[in-house]
RNA sequence: UGUCCGGUGGUGUAAUGGUAGCACAAGAGUCUUUGGAGCUCUUUGUCAUGGUUCGAAUCCAUGCCGGACAGCCA
């Protein structure tokens, strides 16, 4: 056990909350009643799968209001129909109840099917607000949507415009980039930024209405086109697009931008923190901005950034996922080598194994790279503790016990898993032929090498001590099969079953032995920035993906796919999906820590 | 040569003016019918220079280095 509890539970009084810069914000916030209630959001747009980085950020947002008691709205972020689709929607409202089931998913934020915003006075001024169902409900829920808002963000856009902030611009995009100028050179005000406040709502409905082709004019904010900060200069909050929405329909052909849509989310959902990653810094002042110049009568969100998670060997922009996708360099966004939520699910890693790392990488403003030995390390200690033992041969040699009687079947008695008592014990069928891993017999081994050679002895687990007496060969020189003697007294329990053996083998009866696929993924790419420079995809690991079929002790015929085994001395193995009663596959998730790999690595 | 944000062992993080700690990684040992797990121990660090202070990783100044930002993407 790590001397550090997996579980962050603040509201337990737990020892080992997390602490953050994030949280003590919070902490400081609750501690002055600055709010009702916490409320976090997680706002993904559904333009790709959700990766271990959002894994991150969901930790962080549903963990604070899981530690506070507040609450974490999904809303998808779809401000953006031609980049975005259902099929992503439905990945992300799984993957993110997957990996917070039985932690914070009686925090999650949720609202009824098809229900917006509701208009409500508050300290007399108009206001919107949709506010979030949590646990059990008795109508159908689903996330929200930024694109539920679209009626309420225009609305705000026509308040801008009458306000006198806000202008309908002719330029051109290409015109409009030139005129922005450059972070280290002022921007220029449009011809069409002094246009009256009539001809700008004019214009916008005629906008809306659809009289102009994509492109041909935007709303702008009038803010200050000599801004240091370029996203203050006149940022663009809508944008003309002919084209249907996923969500919102036909309904629209403007849409808005990210920055203007954002916050007013955030407003309408009455998001009291909201937490986004370190490229948003630049944009928190146009956050504030927006909100206030709007007369809005509720306290008003916050923005707060942290990084964004880098790991090793491993790319995590969804472009590039995306990429790997599209280019079927893997089997597709839940190919197991993906670093995404669905790909690791698929790989075996369970969600507390995902929340441990969260827990263990912190959240700072430093843009590091994380080692995925850090990862690799929680799955392996999530796994210890729960993976059933089993015997499974990955590259089978043929052993023969030459003084054990033919016909003759033992059942022998097996531990399920050492690290837990509770999970009992199983037979398994010990017979004359046998196959071990071809690893474990070498016929000139280097030094420190613990297991079978030609004359030595090596202990069969939970079974006998064997010597190796003869080697076998085919007319290739290769090594087909083992003549073995086994001391017969050498059984747990038996006579000589406390002799000292050097190493101890796992094995497999042949006859009774289940053939099943076993795939054996290493890191995707053999860099540890992939895209440091250049094509990421010229640093794809060429041996990511290894298939073989294993021998497996037939009691796993009746593997389920929500279990998890640990194949002795190899590694943890998880049921495919592909999996079908004839054959079995597994998927392994992760290798056992091998220090033979290393000493052998050393002495080469 | 713009604005904003950062810089603590190899990596990631703590210490919020008072003993630089934790985890991973690495190494040594112990134990073991998994070369797994466990247990014990070890190596390695405050970007630099000044200043404030009894005392600075922490506050101030300057410098150096790194990151983000010039989509009608998010």
């Amino acid at each position: 056990m790590a001397n550090k509890a997996s579980e962050p539970a603040a509201a337990t009084g737990a020892p080992n909350t997390p602490s953050d810069f994030v949280r003590d914000i919070v902490i400081a916030h609750v501690a002055e009643k600055r709010y009702p209630r916490i409320h976090t959001r997680f706002p993904p747009e559904p333009n790709g799968y959700l990766h271990i980085g959002h894994a991150k950020s969901i930790c962080l947002n549903f963990g604070i209001a899981r530690e506070f008691g507040g609450v974490c709205n999904l809303r998808m972020d779809d401000t953006n129909p031609t980049k975005e689709d259902v099929e992503y929607v439905d990945s992300i409202i799984e993957d993110v109840k997957w990996l917070i089931r039985g932690w914070a998913d009686d925090r999650l934020g949720l609202k009824p099917k098809g229900k917006f915003p509701v208009a409500q006075t508050v300290n007399g001024k108009n206001d919107f607000y949709l506010g979030p169902v949590t646990g059990a409900s008795e109508v159908p829920l689903e996330p929200f949507y930024a694109s539920d808002y679209f009626d309420q963000t225009y609305e705000y856009a026509v308040q801008l415009i009458k306000k006198g902030v806000a202008y309908v611009d002719d330029l051109s995009a290409e015109d409009t980039d030139k005129y922005r100028g450059a972070p280290d050179r002022p921007g220029q005000e449009s011809p069409f930024r002094n246009r009256s406040i009539e001809e700008n709502l004019d214009l916008f409905v005629r906008m809306k209405n659809g009289e102009f082709p994509d492109g041909a004019r935007t709303l702008r904010a009038k803010i200050d086109m000599t801004s240091p900060n370029v996203w203050m200069r006149d940022p663009v909050l809508y944008r003309i697009r002919h084209a249907e929405h996923h969500h919102a329909g036909a309904k629209w052909v403007i849409y808005p931008m990210y920055d203007f849509a954002h916050c007013l989310s955030d407003y309408l959902e009455g998001i009291t923190h909201s937490i986004c990653t370190l490229e948003f810094e630049v944009h928190r002042p146009l956050y504030d901005w927006i909100l206030e110049q709007l007369d809005l009568p509720r306290p008003l969100p916050h923005q707060y950034e942290f990084a964004r998670l880098s790991l090793g060997y491993t790319v995590m922009s969804k472009r590039k996922l995306m990429q790997l996708v599209n280019e079927n360099l893997v089997s597709g966004w839940d190919d197991p080598r993906m670093p995404t939520i669905s790909g690791l699910r698929r790989r075996g890693v369970t969600p507390e194994a995902l929340r441990d790392f969260a827990y263990n990488i912190g959240i700072t403003k430093y843009n590091g790279i994380t080692d995925v030995s850090v990862l690799e390390y929680c799955i392996r200690e999530d796994l210890n503790r729960r993976a059933l033992r089993r015997l499974a041969v990955l590259r089978p040699l043929k052993v023969v016990i030459t003084n054990y009687p033919e016909g003759q079947v033992e059942e022998l008695e097996a531990v399920n898993n050492p690290e837990d008592p509770g999970a009992g014990k199983r037979k398994v069928p010990f017979s004359r032929e046998l196959y071990i891993e071809r690893e474990d017999f070498m016929e000139a081994p280097p030094p420190k090498y613990f297991r079978l050679r030609p004359g030595g002895e090596v202990r069969l687990k939970y079974a006998y001590i064997i010597k190796c007496d003869e080697v076998i060969k085919d007319a290739a020189g290769q090594v087909v099969e083992l003549r073995c003697t086994a001391d017969l007294g050498s059984k747990t329990g038996g006579p000589t079953a406390a002799r000292k053996v050097k190493g101890t083998v796992h094995w497999v009866s042949a006859a009774h032995a289940m053939d099943a696929e076993v795939r054996l993924y290493d890191r995707l790419f053999t860099v540890p920035v992939p895209d440091a420079s250049g094509d990421f995809k010229q640093h794809l690991n060429p041996h990511s993906l290894e298939v073989v079929t294993a021998k497996c002790e037939p009691g796993l015929k009746d593997a389920r796919p929500e279990l998890r085994y640990q194949f002795e001395r190899l590694g943890y193995f998880t049921l495919d999906q592909d999996s079908t009663p004839d054959r079995r596959v597994f998927n392994r998730t992760i290798a056992l820590k091998d220090t033979w790999a290393k000493e052998a690595r050393k002495s080469a």
